[in-house]
DNA sequence: CCAAAAGTGTTCACGGTACACCCATGC
DNA sequence: GCATGGGTGTACCGTGAACACTTTTGG
């Protein structure tokens, strides 16, 4: 029981984290944002994005304000995950850790697809993506966090439009299709897709069209988040 | 920024709580277990059962603590909710509340229609079921932690068989169904409802029939929960 | 004219929904 | 014998799944 430090409680009380499995898709695999630590415990491992509660500001804000340091950007889509507080979770001493996740259009960021070269760095510290499926050692129990995440993501984009935030604003409906198949790991039947996904009534057909080599253009779209509120409200849910 | 107590950080820390929504099924509605504060802040407000996190407790472990201190009962259906941390939930200072969500049989407990006596006391404290749409003035922000868990009970039992949590080990079909109309808020067809449920193959029908007054008796049924395990293995998911 | 991806409709099977009558019991 | 809830089967419709060819472009 320490006696260090200017804040002191009659009980003692657990350090409150929050982390972040940030979500970005590259071309053929969906990716997390790691960060490797440069200090103990844990030194060198990679990570996932994440620290202190600060006591004077929200969940959503140490939340942002993480998000905004290690990938430079706002107005990132996120949302709680789960709470871990498991006794040995932290090396350091009892921690719980509110965990929430994040869908980014990495092609907002620099993206590293080999694994060679560091994509960002804030600080010191190196910030890569990393294939879902070729995870480094993890800090802590992150493994464990990624792969609830995961699930949640899985199991939620077939309810919910939150997909989109992985594209950027404009895209093709074959891009879409890839990412739901990257998803799920399995393949989608373009008609069947296309149908369903149209028939939801969310989407905007732009008069734009992507040009992508030697094939005939594909027509770009966007989600239109107002109708999809609408639709929200009248119990009209997404599902694909 | 206190200097009392014995427990000292080198950073302000929030508290941390849990605090858990208790439903339980009366004849006809959905009840909610709640306890009246016998101390500030909120001194006589009914508010959820919960408490402090030990620094030396698993969130479930202080979950569990909670509810057999309030319920005297052990083996209770919970699960994890959602964390809630706006800065003002707590006026007297930052406090985090790691949210569950309970069901249990409520058979085996006193239950109290009307709102006019004590369910149960444990210590001094009045413990009482209140039908979830007839909540009092609650403390805290725990009309949100309530209705957050009444958003996800409805949707989590047309997916998971957790309804049976609510009634005794045995139970009618009409019961169940009943429960789902409860629930639902709407009424549901006798036979449809039949052939979906044991359609899922997780109930057994036993070989007992429960008389019920003036009526042809009902089949008993049990749910199957190592079925269902096995179900769930390959794959194979409850759906009503 | 060839390669590559975009785009487009129809058929079939299954599951959800609607619906009405007989059964067993206690009084 | 009557009131009360228990228990059962069928017909229809809409949605999900399977499936193949034409179009547009660049090279």
């Amino acid at each position: 029981m320490g006696h260090s430090g200017a804040f002191c409680y009659p009980y003692a009380r657990p350090a409150v984290t929050v982390d972040c499995v940030v979500f970005g898709l590259s071309e053929d695999r969906l990716q997390v944002l790691l960060v490797q630590r440069d200090e103990e415990p844990f030194l060198q491992h990679w990570g996932l994005p994440g620290g202190f509660v600060r006591i004077e500001e929200d969940l959503e804000e140490s939340v942002r304000r993480e998000l905004e340091s290690k990938t430079r950007c706002k107005n990132i889509y996120f949302e709680q995950l789960y709470t871990f507080g498991a006794l040995d979770r932290d090396p350091r001493g009892r921690t719980i850790s509110i965990a929430y996740f994040a869908l980014v259009n990495s092609a907002s960021y620099p993206i590293d697809d080999v694994g060679g070269e560091l994509s960002q760095s804030s600080g010191h510290k190196q910030v890569r993506w990393h294939g879902v499926d070729t995870l480094p050692q993890l800090a802590f129990d992150h493994g464990k966090l990624i792969a609830c995440a995961l699930e949640r993501l899985r199991s939620k984009i077939m309810y919910r439009p939150i997909g989109f935030e992985l594209l950027p604003s404009r895209f093709t409906l074959s891009r879409l299709q890839k990412l739901y198949e990257i998803l799920l790991g399995r393949e989608l039947d373009k008609r069947n897709f296309r149908k369903k996904i149209l028939s939801m009534g969310v989407l905007d057909g732009l008069e734009a069209w992507e040009q992508n080599g030697a094939q005939r253009p594909a027509q770009l779209y966007r989600f239109n988040q107002s109708k999809y509120q609408q639709k929200l409200k009248q119990g009209d849910f997404f599902e694909v």
